[in-house]
DNA sequence: AACTAGTACAACCGCACGCAT
DNA sequence: TATGCGTGCGGTTGTACTAGT
């Protein structure tokens, strides 16, 4: 029997977040915390599916999210994690505070899979390459190989245990992450440490490489530009934000698929 | 300056899993 | 047990950016 799909598309946006869309999520999550990713964008106003809400802020706006590059040591970790795990990145990220799977993946794909060619070792098995010619050429091997199951078949069986590190869905309640000699809190959303906290965000984020606008937003201004406006638009975001006027999760009447943001307003 | 190729990473897609009914 | 739903996960794609020519 077919599913269905996890999301109406039909009217929804695709593609980069603009500010706008990460400010009503953050201020949305921040404020109530998540308990249904599907309705979270109906009630944060946005023409989003649940899901991409749900990568958006694990990938990106999450508060304990550590940015920027990773250090050699977390390169050699991710290396011996791989060899032991295989493509779980997950599990691999659940090592790195801080880090999401999709990072580690990312970096995994575009870095160190180079740089283990480049050391002579085979991304896939951690082998020697030589000794992975040598295996091929070898036919005898080459039938017990096909045989017997990959590395990453073995944690297939090996590993299986409940994934429970993921992005805690009581995002509200959760408090002071240390990550190494970072230190993220969320700020309580009737204090003014949403601000310091989004502007931290800001400064994490521009030692990241790529920012979250959309071209639409930023196209004709310079990197310079764009960062001072967006440390700005966040300030007076910020500022102007009224508590009052965010649906809160109690308003939500579950039985109510139907229920729209602007509807119930 | 213009073009091209390579790189980095945000975002999407489809499937799997766990849970509730 | 079968089914539906929400979410998590891993693979893949799209595109902005950078370096090289």
């Amino acid at each position: 029997m077919g599913r269905r799909p996890c999301c109406d598309k039909v009217g929804l946006k695709r593609g980069p977040w603009t500010i706008d869309e990460d400010h009503k999520l953050i201020n949305f999550i921040l404020s109530n915390g998540i308990h249904c990713w599907r309705m979270v964008p109906k009630l944060a106003g946005l023409l989003r599916c649940g899901k991409s809400c749900r990568l958006r802020w694990i990938n990106y706006l999450r508060p304990d999210l550590k940015r920027g590059g990773f250090t050699e040591t977390e390169e050699d970790q991710i290396i011996q994690l791989h060899s032991r795990l295989g493509n779980r990145w997950s599990k691999i990220a659940a090592h790195f505070p801080g880090r999401t799977d999709n990072e580690i993946k990312n970096h995994w794909n575009t870095r160190i899979k180079k740089k283990m060619k480049l050391m002579g070792l085979d991304p896939l098995t951690h082998t020697p390459l030589d000794q992975m010619h040598k295996e091929v050429t070898d036919t005898n091997k080459k039938q017990r190989d096909r045989s017997r199951p990959s590395s990453e078949e073995n944690v297939e069986r090996t590993i299986k245990s409940p994934d429970s590190s993921v992005c805690s869905t009581q995002v509200v309640s959760s408090v002071s992450k240390e990550q190494g000699n970072k230190v993220c809190d969320l700020p309580n959303k009737n204090d003014s440490g949403l601000e310091s906290w989004m502007l931290n965000q800001e400064k994490n984020n521009s030692a990241a490489s790529s920012s979250s606008f959309s071209l639409e937003d930023s196209s004709h201004l310079s990197m310079s530009d764009t960062s001072y406006l967006q440390e700005n638009s966040l300030m007076e975001w910020v500022d102007s934000i009224s508590m009052e006027s965010i649906l809160q999760w109690d308003d939500f009447d579950p039985l109510d698929q139907d229920l729209l943001y602007f509807e119930k307003r």
